[in-house]
Formats: structure tokens, sequence, C-alpha cells
DNA sequence: ATCAACCTTGACGCGCACGTCAATGAATGC
DNA sequence: GCATTCATTGACGTGCGCGTCAAGGTTGAT
């Protein structure tokens, strides 16, 4: 029984890593580059090693691309609100100035509302378009149904 | 009182149009190019004169595009099922093989009832999103409220 | 020690969606 | 007729988001 190969932990390589979000290496390292990961750690080799939160976090990225369509660039800024948050998980209870930290939730909790309003705003668009289409779809069944042979009768 | 150049029944010259739609020239073009818009009729001297309708395409782009995210291609496809719409409505009573257009009209069908089906999963996962968000707002709303001072004793 | 499988950092390449000249022609006001 | 403004095509340039080598180092099993 040869343990699949990595089994550092709960941490994956980046091949795992590629295959479970479905990005390739060459994209979450490109990520990490642009400071979209927070470099992740490495074993004593060199090689990258991903936590679970690194995971998530590339899943959500992931999201905002192909889902919202956004930029790589508009992403980073979405997700320096994640950073907060993650930052606040870590660092609780080596407390200091907590000033400071209610701070940076305030803006975090600001950049996620904006977040929503941004999604609220998309989805009644296309709502909007999606009405359009029906309608289109409806006339198009409308007209078929005109001349379509009336059959039976 | 000096009509505004163009004036030219209703169609506008390029450069109208651009503003109208908030594109550039270029990318009217480029559209053009990519086979995205019909080529535009003309004026004798060779200059492109956008109707309403191709306006109004143009505007049906931009927003599946800017909107949604689909790259050009995937637009190209999705509005040749409108190209049947238009062309339905313009050689209309030149009628003659009337069982090729119920195919085509079908075929329309199709692809409009598909585009509603993508928007209707887009709506579905930003709507997952959206909860997700508003439920860490949630989180950080009630870590202030924790924190914060409680004020008036 | 060696081998295969996996990883590393460059560095160049590529397709998309345009931006940006450049050279030239057309439309209109004077 | 002339100037100004708007348009034309053609060609090259650009930024993004990676793909794809190339040359080497690491890991783990045998």
């Amino acid at each position: 029984m040869t343990e699949d190969r990595p089994s550092n932990e709960g941490f994956l390589q980046i091949g795992e890593a590629a295959e479970q979000t479905g990005l390739t290496q060459r994209t979450l390292r490109y990520y990490e580059e642009k400071g979209l990961l927070r470099p992740p750690s490495r074993m004593d080799g060199g090689f990258r090693l991903y936590s679970q939160d690194d995971i998530e976090r590339v899943e959500n990225i992931r999201q905002l691309k192909e889902l919202l369509g956004f930029s790589l660039a508009d992403i980073k800024e979405m997700i320096e609100a994640e950073d907060v948050r993650i930052q606040v998980k870590a660092q609780w209870r080596k407390d200091a100035a907590i000033a400071e930290k209610v701070e940076e939730i305030k803006k975090a909790l600001a950049a996620t509302r904006h977040q929503v309003e941004l999604i609220d705003q998309k989805v009644a668009k296309m709502t909007e378009m999606r009405e359009q289409l029906a309608t289109r779809a409806g006339n198009y069944e409308r007209w078929l149904a005109e001349r379509e042979v009336p059959a039976i009768s």
C-alpha cells in the first residue's frame, strides 16, 4: 500500500492542488506571482505546500473570475478583505492594538458589502436580460404554434 | 441652427454610434471584422451608417460581454439566433420555403432557451455567493458590535 | 546510488480584445 | 477652392492570462 505520495498532513503539493481546483500549476504560480495568493508554505526542498485555507481561497478566486468575469486585478482588491479575515483569525490573542484591528475589520466589512452590491447589480441586470430572452422565446413559440400543423382536426 | 452633422435619417455614423454605445470606433470595426456585427450600410463615400437595429445589437453584445463575461467567440455563436430573427423580420412575405424558416426559428428558439439556461445557472451561483458574503458581513458586524464601545452604559 | 516522478525558477510565446499611429479620402462650412 | 472635421483601411503595439519549453533541483522507493 504505497501512500499516495504527498501525504503531508493535509497539505497539498502544487500538482494535487491544481488537480483539486481544476486550474493548472502554472496558474497557481501565476496567481501567487500577482499577489492573489499569499506565498504558501514550503517543504525543505522548496516545494510548495498548500493549506486547506489556500485551496479555499483559490476556489474563491476561480468563482470570482469564471463566474462573475472579474479581472485578476479586480479580484486582488476584493480579496484583500479576506486577507484581513485570515490575519485576524491567526494573530488573534497576540492582541495589542485592538483599535487597529477594528479599523481593518471595518474596511473588510465595507469591501464585503461592496461585493454584495456588485453582485446584486449584476443579478438585477441578468434578470432583466433573462426576461427579454424569455419573451423572445415566447414569441418564437407562438410563431411556431401558429403555422405548425394544426394536426388532429 | 446647424444640424449636428450626420442627420442621416435616423442612421448614425461610426462616431456617434461609438458615443451612444460607450464603445470606441475601433471596437465597432473590430466587432464587424469578427462577424459579430453584420456589415452596416454605407454612405456613397464609404462611411458606415448604423441603423437602430445595429445599435441595439451592439448594446446587446456589450451586455453579453461586460455583464456575463462571455468571450466574443461565445457571443458570436449566441447572436446567430438574433440574425435569424432579423432575417425573418426582413424577408418575411417574400415567402417561399416556409419549412426552412420553421427550421431556422426552431434553432433560434433552442439557442435562446440555452441562453436563458446559462443565465439562470449564473444567477443561481451568484445568489449562492451573495449569501456567503452576506453571512461574512454579518460576522464582521457582530464582531464589531461585541467590542465596540457599549457607549451609554 | 540510482531512477522516476515531481518540483523549482526563468524566459519566451500566444491568443484575445482591442489601442494607436499613419496615410489617405469624404463631407461640410466659409 | 480651401480648411476643418470626420471617416477609411492597414499595420504594428499592448496588456492580460496564462501555455510551453528548458535546465536544473528534490523526493521517495528500490
